[in-house]
DNA sequence: ACAAAATATACGACCGGTCGTTTATTTTGT
DNA sequence: ACAAAATAAACGACCGGTCGTATATTTTGT
């Protein structure tokens, strides 16, 4: 029966969901196991701790925004500058639905427990490099076919939206809006990048 | 005598350490009460709740680097934009000293509680926007000098300041390396912003 | 001026509740 | 019947916040 592993998973997306909207110390094992219908007692069973849990949340959570980027950057006929463009854009209108809450797991999570959990740290530095990686292939293949200026390094450039859409992410939470984010389109893709 | 004053002062110092290095739910009153020696049924004839202590740690937090920059801006005798470059130095040089810790309590408590707490999130928004005006202001001054170019508005520079440095003190706290603090001056102020 | 009464402040034990984790029991599969 | 997995109950610790009391200060009456 598959209804163990996904009991596990079912635990792992609201666990994202919960860490994301709420912080780590914010969420209790109770409010994770009570969502999702599983006994407390079972977690400890899926996951040796908290704060494992946690670290393995992080790797949920970034999958899919890396299989949906690489979609853009793959099935996409456009350059991979517009892929990027079009990606953020989705993200844009996704995190518009949700009514502007939580931001980025990633960068709540490296801000509240980012240099307290060594646990987390790994997971957070290992999803952020992963995510940076892809997007830094982007721009450096975008140099090549000279839609992103030669100037810069692909790997500064990189650095930029990486960090850059962070904190927007921070402005659009206490502003609840998502004009950071457009801001954040329109200066680095549609300016600072193009060649 | 000056010394409920100073207590409570000193309950604000003890608090905006304990929250930027900790977290607002992972810091606990007892814990901030024992380490200023002050008893906690004191703490509330000072504060009315954790949350007005956390909001009010906020504008605590930020008035020293608001005095720090504008030394910088007024007493200097550089451009604007020198002057900015100096504020940010002397501040990679304050977080290395710290040995990469804690980051900022503005960026960690947006990340946190930005969006659960209205009264932080008041105290957020107007800490952010201060800073952000101030820098604004001198950004505008150093257009007109000449220093910073003047094809893209000062508003926008301004936000990019805010929201990259947010970001990369984010990366600076994963990595434990003071090097995205660098690279930030070095893309914006070195190079975007030079007119 | 001084003792007594009234008021304000300081304080830490204590509240109900929740935390992350462990353990003992029950249920399940064979 | 029995080992293994699932689960409910319980654990001590700690949370933010309160409240009765002890101490200090001020006011009053003479």
């Amino acid at each position: 029966m598959n209804s163990k592993l996904s009991k596990r998973t079912k635990l792992l997306d609201q666990g994202v969901y919960l860490l994301m909207n709420q912080g780590y110390h914010a969420t209790g094992i109770n409010e994770i196991v009570n969502a999702v219908q599983v006994p407390k007692g079972s977690f400890y069973s899926y996951f040796g701790s908290k704060e494992e849990f946690a670290a393995e949340s992080i790797n949920h959570y970034i999958e899919p925004f890396i299989q949906l980027l690489t979609r853009h950057l793959q099935h996409s006929q456009a350059d991979p500058l517009t892929a990027l463009k079009n990606y953020y854009a989705e993200l844009i209108v996704a995190v518009e639905k949700n009514g502007y809450k939580g931001g980025c797991l990633l960068g709540n999570l490296m801000g509240e427990i980012g240099d307290t959990s060594e646990l987390c740290n790994q997971a957070l530095k290992s999803a952020v490099e992963r995510y940076k990686a892809l997007q830094y292939k982007a721009l450096l293949q975008a140099q090549k076919q000279g839609t992103v200026r030669n100037d810069r390094s692909a790997e500064i450039m990189a650095n930029l939206l990486v960090n850059n859409w962070q904190g927007a992410l921070l402005r659009m939470k206490i502003e609840q809006s998502v004009q950071p984010l457009h801001e954040f389109c329109d200066t680095l893709l549609n300016d600072y990048f193009v060649a």
